[in-house]
DNA sequence: TTTTGCCTGCCTAACGACAGGTAGGTTAAT
DNA sequence: ATTAACCTACCTGTCGTTAGGCAGGCAAAA
């Protein structure tokens, strides 16, 4: 197992976290999904706030990756921005599962502030990734992308919210595309 | 105290459940608010989940009858939709809390079945108000007062948890004018 | 008019389950 | 010999929930 533990904890815990929140979190399911006694997640993690931390940093990191990586692949601002909404479809897709993000911000009075810090960089990320790629695309002034992009992804994480709220995927869809047609997001 | 207990529980789970969630609602807690103890909540409430759906449905009557009456008092269904968003604006004034609905969406997974139902009233509530007074506004044809209702309601709920997460209701105003800006919410 | 008995509203005390966390030991690789 | 990785065993605290009792009111029966 080695370090192959820490990294399967982070998964294991990423995906509780996505379906119950940080409260969901448990150090005994956790274990017992990864193989282990739940007194060894200590080894590795100091505290529940620490993997929490851990777990929410890992989250903005991986969708920076991954936002960069559709950008380099298309090359295309405005299709990038016609997919985006596709990497919040997908957590819906995985079991009726939010993003993380949403829901510590819901549970944001009851975690620790580090937790709260990470799970602030993740909205940071896809609010600087938007207002990136929304000037380039020319749908945005320079000095208005940052609000439009910070609009499309709260906007977005509402859609998300809503449509798992009825485990319908289609709801997020109808949503997605009344923001397009309302001019919310570019067509 | 007689059922002046009953009222005083809803309301004190209600503020709870507004800043923790479901899953925050404690008995002894709720009991030490009101003034007496966990045990004695039980003959009012038979468990938790009705206790949680009883705050639900009282949540939705309470904003049915405060959009009606915003309507009936300013007759006019432009001014309405200006107005909408000042009720999500409100549990942001009121100690940085959500809506119950969102919190209950995000912990959708847990919430007993009754619980769900409750919760999905209010965001029912809400959307059709919306269409209606959309249609009377002439902002929306009678066949897409739902979708662009349902839209509002979407993205007016992502707002107030992207602002609840940063502790700003200057994020949450700048998110409804964005809003309005891009044509999602009439100006 | 008094008695009987049920009802409401609340109490104390405890239950088992589970939470995060700690102390200290074992094992295997370096 | 040291360290990483994991273990058993246990701690304290909180959770929803239950059993059973007690005080006061109200209403029918005596």
């Amino acid at each position: 197992m080695s370090s192959n533990a820490k990294e399967a904890i982070l998964a294991a815990a990423r995906k509780t976290a996505q379906a119950h929140g940080y409260g969901g979190l448990s150090y005994r399911d956790l274990a017992a999904e990864v193989g282990i006694k739940a007194a060894s997640i200590y080894h590795h993690f100091a505290s529940k706030a620490d993997l929490g931390a851990a777990v929410a940093r890992r989250y903005w990191e991986d969708i920076a990756v991954e936002l960069d990586a559709m950008l380099a692949d298309t090359g295309d601002p405005l299709e990038c921005l016609r997919l985006y909404p596709g990497t919040f479809r997908r957590s819906l897709e995985d079991g009726n599962r939010l993003c993380l993000c949403s829901f510590m911000s819901a549970e944001y009075a009851d975690l620790p502030e580090a937790v709260q810090r990470e799970a602030q960089g993740f909205a940071d990320v896809n609010v600087a990734w938007l207002a990136k790629v929304l000037v380039m695309a020319r749908a945005a002034k320079p000095e208005d992308g940052e609000a439009q992009g910070r609009a499309i992804f709260a906007a977005v994480s509402g859609a998300q919210l809503y449509a798992r709220s009825r485990s319908d995927i289609s709801q997020f869809d109808a949503l997605i595309a009344t923001y397009r047609a309302s001019g919310l997001l570019p067509t």
